[in-house]
DNA sequence: GCCGTGACGATTC
DNA sequence: CGAATCGCCACGG
């Protein structure tokens, strides 16, 4: 263990996102000390082993995207699982980050 | 050590 | 406003 990839860093951290709170992969790269690194955030999330039980819904783009939904086993289950925690959603199918955005 | 790739981000057209 | 492009960094082969 103790790899000091970036990956595990980016695993910590998801895991301390709180329940009903998102955030997004530059919040993400920016405290890890590695702003531009963004893209290698949501590679971490997708590398991500399931068993760590990473909140990885709770992991957006910088516009209130989310993911893929294909990764989540199928449509609108990411936005399920974020509006079953209190997460409000725009109009635009977008997470409200506004109320929700929460950065390490 | 180089190339390719990717749950992004911001800018430009 | 919407779509497209470039740039960013890190990992795997």
């Amino acid at each position: 263990m103790a790899t000091d990839s970036l990956f595990e860093r980016v695993w910590k951290v998801a895991a301390r996102v709180p329940r009903g709170r998102v955030t997004t992969y530059g919040a993400i790269a920016r405290a890890l000390g590695s702003p531009g690194a963004a893209r290698t955030v949501g590679w971490a999330m997708r590398a991500a082993p399931a068993r760590l039980k990473l909140p990885c819904h709770r992991v957006i783009t910088a516009t209130g995207e989310l993911s893929p939904e294909d990764v989540f086993g199928g449509p609108g289950v990411q936005r399920l699982l974020l509006e079953d925690e209190g997460v409000a959603f725009n109009a635009q199918g977008g997470v409200d980050m506004k109320r929700h955005l929460w950065i390490p």
